[in-house]
DNA sequence: ACAAGTATCTTGCTGAGCGAGATAATAGAG
DNA sequence: CTCTATTATCTCGCTCAGCAAGATACTTGT
C-alpha cells in the first residue's frame, strides 16, 4: 500500500442537539490541524516548523522580540529539539538567527519576509473567509460565538 | 534546560473585531490540540495513538467495522506505520487485533472497555461544559455558532 | 486451478526530539 | 575587580514514529 492523504470519519450527533455543535467544534480543530499539515508538506516542513513560524509571527506582530529559548518553550521543546529546530528554518532560509546586541548569550530569531508572505498566500483566504461569514452576523450572534469559543478555550487548560 | 509544557504565546486583536475571532478560533483549535496531547503523555501515548482511538470510537459510535487499512487511511499513515501504530495500541491493551471471518486477510481493531473508560474521564468535563454553555444559548445563537464553524470546515478543504 | 488483486506484516532506514553535558556570556557577592 | 552561580545556547549520542520496498497470506475472477 502506498502512502495516502488522511480523510475524516465523518461523525454526527442528532442534528439539532448540543452535542452536535460540540462535534463540530472537534472536527473544525483537526481540519484546522490538517490544514497546517498541508501547508507545511507543500513547503517540505514539519508540522513543528509550522507551529514555530506562526508564534514567531504572532510574536513579532505583538512587538516582541522572539529568542531560541522562548520559542522551545512555547512549542515545547527542550533546548536540543529547539536547536534542531531552528538550524531546519534557518537552513530552509524561513529564519535568520541574530545574537543579542545587550546580552550575548541570547540568539533573537528572525522571520524572513518570504515566509511571511507565503504563510499569507496559505492561510490568507481562510481568514477572509471566516471575516466575510461573521460579517453577516448582528451583535449578540458575534457574542455567542465569542462566548463559546471563549468557554472552551477555558474548559481546556 | 529540562524539557517543560509548551504554554501558549496570547495573541489579541483589536476587540470586538472580526480578526479578534478569528484568533479564537485559531487558539481554540490549539488548546484542543494540547488538551489531547496532555492526555496522550499522561498514559504513556503518542498524539496519533490519540488520534486512532479517536477514530476507532467515532466508526464504533457509528455501528462501523474499522480494519487496520481503514484506520491507517483516516490517519495518514502508510501500512507500515500503520502495523507499528496498532502494535503499540494492542500493547498498552488498548486495542485488540481481530481477524475477520469472512475476508481473513482483514483485521479488524476493537477498542478495549477500559480504553473508552479511560477517554471519557479525560474528555468528558470538556464536553460536558460545552453542553452546559450551548444550553444557556437561544435559536438563533445555536445557528450563529453552528454556521461559523460548519464555514470553518468547508474553509479549510 | 491459477493469475491478478487486496490486506497486512517485515525489514531496514531517516529524521524529530530527548537527556546529559559542554561552552559562552552575564550578574552578584565579597 | 575577581570568582562563583546562573542563564542561554549548542553538541553528542540515542530512541522511536513513520517511510519505502517488498514479503506473506488470503480472495476473486476466469
Amino acid at each position: 500500500m502506498p502512502d495516502q492523504e488522511g480523510e475524516e470519519l465523518v461523525e454526527r450527533a442528532e442534528p439539532g442537539t448540543e452535542m452536535e455543535i460540540v462535534h463540530l467544534l472537534r472536527a473544525v480543530a483537526v481540519d484546522l490541524g490538517r490544514h497546517s499539515t498541508r501547508f507545511a508538506q507543500r513547503n517540505g516542513m514539519h508540522p513543528t516548523d509550522v507551529r514555530a513560524l506562526i508564534a514567531l509571527m504572532d510574536a513579532a506582530r505583538a512587538g516582541e522580540e522572539t529568542t531560541a529559548g522562548h520559542l522551545g518553550t512555547a512549542l515545547g521543546l527542550n533546548s536540543a529539539g529547539t536547536t534542531a529546530l531552528v538550524d531546519r528554518l534557518e537552513r530552509a532560509g524561513h529564519v535568520r538567527r541574530v545574537r543579542d546586541a545587550r546580552d550575548r548569550r541570547k540568539v533573537t530569531i528572525e522571520v524572513d519576509e518570504r515566509a511571511v508572505a507565503l504563510g499569507w498566500s496559505h492561510f490568507g483566504p481562510l481568514i477572509d473567509r471566516a471575516v466575510d461569514l461573521l460579517r453577516g452576523y448582528d451583535e449578540r450572534e458575534l457574542a455567542a460565538v465569542r462566548g463559546f469559543l471563549t468557554g472552551m478555550r477555558e474548559a481546556a487548560v
